[in-house]
Order: structure tokens, then C-alpha cells, then sequence
RNA sequence: GUACCCAUGGCUCAAUUGGAUAGAGCACCUGACUACGGAUCAGGAGGUUGCAGGUUCGAUUCCUGCUGGGUACGCCA
């Protein structure tokens, strides 16, 4: 399967549209099939003709008429309809259906095409300050990020997806300065973020009344930069506890890089680019600073680097996309940040075409998160952590699971948890639109049911179960060599459904949204639990029984396979 | 002051990127043969899409202005 069903379609009729109207063919331009919003206007539709009506000169029914009885129609339609002003409906032929959803049940990729293959992008996500415990405002950079990578991956593009941790900056020199005052040997061997966070805070409150504190901690940053022997073994331990950290809640998480490289990793190359801006004449010296104007593209100048001569993140950042272009030769360049970033990102990337660099850089932003009354930082001390709702979530769903799975092994019951606490967490913040800001609630990040990961979860456990019993009941009978039949609406609605997968997947990565497939699976999941109430199949008589058990086993390979682009676990029990 | 974003039933969000009667969930109300797993399903009630104009055959979607909220704007990242 090359191409998701839509794409077929809009080429169908495209060519077929210059075939009718053949005299007027420059004018036609691009015509297209959408699905259908509604089953009364068939499985997809085209709307054209309304627009067509002006450069063809015809009244837009007329249009559609002459198209209709003109077209020669593709094995896949079944009928054409002309409708209300001049929509095209399109009905799908029964048959046809059939023989595509045994093909896509022979495709391990359910006919999700892959169509950036030898395409490759970089992907810079998750990238919080190392030294302090994440909390949930980093989860979305994280979680985001995440599935829109799986998504790339699975749509055959090579993505490189690089971690690019805060572990260079000034908070080094509060961090550092902070330990050598405050700092516990003895808590920073037993909870090392924890403490490096509070001695962070601390010192930070400093430098706020305590100038001569705050010249001390540039100092430090400057040792630190400069490579003081014993400052950078302190940075070197900083960042190693952080890592591993990291690491631990990343396995929680279920999130994974390709690399983790910090902003320290592209320390040795930030001269050069600066040099590199002087040479091509970009810069000039304002208030002892290097900037470079941005007047033609109505941006603010950027500093690239300070009065005291050092380099701040504009600079790290035109470093790393030179680094990453030498390195990768990717065709773009992803950033997954919070929307505070988007000035920032948009001078770096307009000093980037300034340079001569072509690549496609994209800045993919998400709201803030919040909390119900008011914004939250580290600095001020009211914080969620984020493992602490990975906890409660996980908490929740174990009484849910040893209410409802009593008979259940314990150890089974533990994991059930897990995925199911963790899946609701990352569910409800996939499912939104990742540029509305959001307001943190425990009830919403923790909701179980309705539009829920677990909803999903439980959809797909209920046709494992289903599965388990066929398998018992018939153990001789071989569903598959059974043809799919549709008797009921449900069934071929569920069809249709399950072939417009591919669709979704390509939307979500097109437009940077996860909630692209969230919302097609929450729908396919909503469709097959209104199947599976109404309509029985395992007392179904044969024949009957065995395509309603296909299509069951379809619907539960769709949802395994979204909910693990998306980062969620599909345990066959919950 | 400038720029970007947001505003949709009581609450949280959708709307296939300009299409037909604006859809879900939560909460509320009424139902589901001891049922292939009730974390479910069937149904009900709930809307002048912030306001005012404009473009269009057609606007929640695009343009202008306003109101309210968020964020950012030279040495933090």
C-alpha cells in the first residue's frame, strides 16, 4: 500500500476532473476527496465544484452533474451522488472494502505508507536544565516530542533524536558557588537532584540581594568554562547524577534518545560560529556586545555573544544546527519547546538563512503548563514533581485494578498499573491540541475513562479476551480463511474507520499533533465498543462470527499500534 | 509600546486546515435480557462559536478593529 486512501482518491479524481472538462484544464487546478463528515454524504466527498464554478462558468451542480455522468468510476467506488450546492458524495464499494481490509490484515504496517523514507530529521526534544528533578511542566517537551518522533520513525523518515540538555549555562555558576556553601555531602549521596536543587534555590535567592554573591557565581561559571580542573570534576559528577536520573524516569516515561548531548557538547564550536557571523559581515559591536541586526525580517537583535565576552544560547544554538548539518545532512531540523522560545528560535533560524544554511528548521511550540492559580518555577518553590504524579497515576490505577481484576497475581496487578497510570498521564496531554495552554488539574491528568488512555486500553483488552474465547470455543476454525462480510452498519462503518489509519498518522506528523491520532483512535475505539455491545459474534453463525472476529483482531492491531506511537502500553489483561 | 498565541454548552476539549444539521468526554437525568469483560453501551437535556464589522456561493476556521487572558521582547536558557 503506497498511499493512504484519501491521497488515492484526490489523485482519481484530479485526473479525472482534467479528463471531463479537458478544454479547461489549466484552470482547474488542485481538486480533492475529504472523508465525508457525516455517513448521509457518503465515505469521502469532493467540494470543488463550488470553487470550480467561477473559472468554469457554470453553475456548481451543473459541474458536478456533467462529472458524474461523465466519469468513468474506479473499482473502489461504488456510487456517485451529487448533493445539496454541488458536493460530490462518494460511496465505497462493499467488495472492494472487503479485499482492502484482507490486505491491509496481511500488511504488519496496516497500510500506513512510508513516505519519508530516505528523508532524514533531526529532532530535539525533552532538553530540560540538568541539576533539578523534572517536574510536570516537563513533561510535555518530553511527551510531545516523543510521539511525534515514533510517528516520524514509523513513517520511514531517519530521525536522529538528540537530547539537548541545559548543562552549560549560568545556573552552573549558582549551582556550583551554592555547593561549595550549603551543599551535603552525605543528602548529595542519597538524593542528589533534591539537594542540588535546594542549594540551587538557595543560592539563587543570593544572588538576588548579594551582588558580590552573584559576581561569584559568574566567576565560578567562568572557571567552569575556562577549565578549572576541580570545578569541571564537580560539573562532571553534577551532570553524571543528573543523567542517570534522568535515565530512570525516562524508562518510567517510556521516552528514548538517540543521544544525549548536551549544550556542552558544542562548547569548542562557539567561537568559531561567531567568527564565522564576522567574517560573512553580519555582526556589529553594540554596548560592547556582538549582535546581529534583524531589522529586514522585523526581529529584535540577537546578542551572540556578551560584553564579557562569553557566549549565551543564541549562540549555542547557531552552533548546534551548523554541528548537527555537518554531522547529519538532515533535510530538517525539529525543535520541541515550550512557546516562550519562539522569538528565540525565530532570530536563530532567521541568522541561520543569513549564513546561507537551506535546511528546514521548524519550531513546533506547546503551551505552558499551569497550575489552577498560578504559573509555576523552581525558583519559587511551588512544584509537581513529576515523578510524584507518575506515582499517584500508578497508585490509582492498582486500587482500580485489584477492585476490578481481583483474581489477578499481584505482580500482574503491578504492572496493569503501571501502564495504565502512566498511560492515562501521557494520554491526557497528547489528546489536547499541544498549543493551547493548559491548566493542570489532578483530576484531568488522571481521568480514566471517557476520552482517556485507558478507555483505549480497556477497548483493546476486550478484544484480547474475545480472541482468547474464540480460540477455545473453535479451536479448528481459522477466521482468516473466512471472507469479511458487512451485515451490520457498525461493521462497515468500523471498516472504514480502520483503513483511514494511515490518514491519521500522516496528519499527526504533518501537523505536528499528536491529538491528530488521538482523536482517530479514541473514535475507532468509541465505534468498536458500540460494535462489540450491540452486536454478538461469538453466537454470530459461522461465517458471520469469523469476519466480526477479523475485524475485531484489525481494530485491536490499530489500536496497539497507535497507542505505541503515542507511547502507550497495550497490556492484553487489564 | 511591539510581536506571537488563546477565547466554542456548567467544566475539559474536537471540528478532516473554507464545506452540508458545530461533535465528544466530565458532571446531571432515564434506561441496558446474571453480560463475548458494566473502566462499557443506548437515550435525554444543555450552543447567537468573546464583541463589532468585512471577504465568500458558504466562516468556529481567513482579514480589520475592540474586549479579556497568556507569553516574549540586548547581555538567563
Amino acid at each position: 500500500m503506497a498511499q493512504a486512501l484519501n491521497d488515492l482518491l484526490s489523485e482519481w479524481i484530479q485526473t479525472a476532473f482534467e479528463t471531463v472538462f479537458s478544454q479547461d484544464v489549466e484552470q482547474i487546478g488542485r481538486v480533492t476527496v475529504v472523508a465525508s463528515a457525516r455517513p448521509e454524504h457518503g465515505d469521502y466527498q469532493c467540494n470543488d465544484c463550488m470553487r470550480l464554478a467561477k473559472v468554469l462558468k457554470q453553475a456548481p451542480r451543473q459541474i458536478a452533474e456533467t462529472f458524474v455522468s461523465a466519469v468513468e468510476k474506479p473499482d473502489c467506488v461504488r456510487a456517485l451522488e451529487v448533493a445539496g450546492p454541488g458536493f460530490i458524495n462518494i460511496s465505497l464499494d462493499d467488495q472492494w472494502l472487503a479485499e482492502w481490509m484482507a490486505s491491509l490484515a496481511d500488511d504488519e504496517r496496516l497500510g500506513v505508507p512510508r513516505q519519508g523514507e530516505g528523508t532524514t530529521i533531526v529532532m530535539d526534544y525533552g532538553s530540560p536544565n540538568i541539576t533539578k528533578p523534572l517536574h510536570i511542566g516537563h513533561l510535555r517537551s518530553h511527551n510531545i516530542g516523543s510521539a511525534l518522533d515514533r510517528v516520524h520513525r514509523f513513517l520511514g523518515y531517519h530521525v536522529v533524536a538528540d537530547n539537548h540538555l541545559g548543562d552549560w549555562g549560568t545556573q552552573f555558576g549558582i549551582t556550583i558557588l551554592g555547593y561549595r556553601h550549603f551543599g551535603d555531602k552525605q543528602k548529595m549521596r542519597e538524593y542528589p537532584l533534591e539537594e542540588l536543587e535546594r542549594v540551587y534555590v538557595k543560592s539563587y535567592e543570593k544572588t538576588k540581594e548579594d551582588s558580590e554573591w552573584l559576581d561569584a557565581c559568574r566567576q565560578e561559571l567562568v572557571k567552569l568554562q575556562s577549565g578549572d580542573p576541580e570545578t569541571l570534576a564537580l560539573w562532571e559528577d553534577f551532570t553524571r547524577w543528573s543523567i542517570e536520573e534522568l535515565e530512570r524516569v525516562y524508562a518510567r516515561l517510556n521516552v528514548s534518545f538517540d543521544m544525549v548531548r548536551g549544550e556542552s557538547h558544542y562548547r569548542n564550536k562557539l567561537k568559531p560560529i561567531v567568527e564565522r557571523l564576522e567574517a560573512e559581515g553580519l555582526t556589529r559591536i553594540s554596548e560592547g556586545a556582538t549582535v546581529v541586526d534583524l531589522e529586514e525580517e522585523k526581529l529584535p537583535l540577537a546578542i551572540v555573544r556578551k560584553s564579557d565576552g562569553g557566549f549565551n544560547y543564541a549562540t549555542t544554538d547557531l552552533a548546534t544546527v551548523a554541528s548537527r548539518i555537518d554531522e547529519f545532512s538532515p533535510e530538517r531540523i525539529i525543535y520541541i519547546t515550550d512557546e516562550r522560545q519562539q522569538l528565540h528560535f525565530k532570530q536563530v533560524f532567521a541568522i541561520c538563512r543569513r549564513l546561507g544554511i537551506t535546511t528546514r528548521l521548524d519550531h513546533v511550540w506547546f503551551g505552558l503548563m499551569r497550575l489552577p492559580d498560578a504559573t509555576f518555577s523552581t525558583r519559587e518553590g511551588n512544584v509537581i514533581k513529576l515523578e510524584s504524579l507518575l506515582d499517584k497515576a500508578e497508585e490509582l490505577a492498582l486500587n482500580l485494578v485489584r477492585e476490578s481484576s481481583s483474581d489477578m497475581p499481584s505482580e500482574q496487578q503491578q504492572d496493569v498499573a503501571r501502564a495504565v497510570g502512566i498511560g492515562a498521564v501521557k494520554y491526557a496531554d497528547l489528546s489536547q491540541n499541544p498549543q493551547s495552554l493548559v491548566t493542570f488539574t489532578w483530576e484531568k491528568a488522571l481521568a480514566l475513562d471517557g476520552n482517556s488512555g485507558p478507555y483505549l486500553q480497556y477497548a483493546y483488552a476486550r478484544i484480547a479476551s474475545v480472541n482468547d474465547k474464540y480460540k477455545v470455543q473453535f479451536p479448528e476454525t481459522d477466521p482468516s480463511a473466512y471472507p469479511l462480510q458487512f451485515t451490520e452498519s457498525i461493521e462497515r462503518a468500523l471498516a472504514i474507520k480502520i483503513l483511514r489509519f494511515s490518514e491519521s498518522v500522516i496528519l499527526a506528523a504533518d501537523s505536528y499533533k499528536p491529538s491528530a491520532l488521538t482523536d482517530y483512535l479514541y473514535e475507532l475505539a468509541q465505534m468498536y465498543s458500540t460494535f462489540y455491545q450491540n452486536v454478538p459474534f461469538l453466537k454470530a453463525p459461522e461465517g458471520v462470527r469469523e469476519s466480526r472476529v477479523r475485524l475485531c483482531g484489525l481494530v485491536a492491531r490499530v489500536l496497539k499500534q497507535g497507542l505505541d506511537l503515542l507511547g502507550l502500553e497495550t497490556p492484553e489483561r487489564i
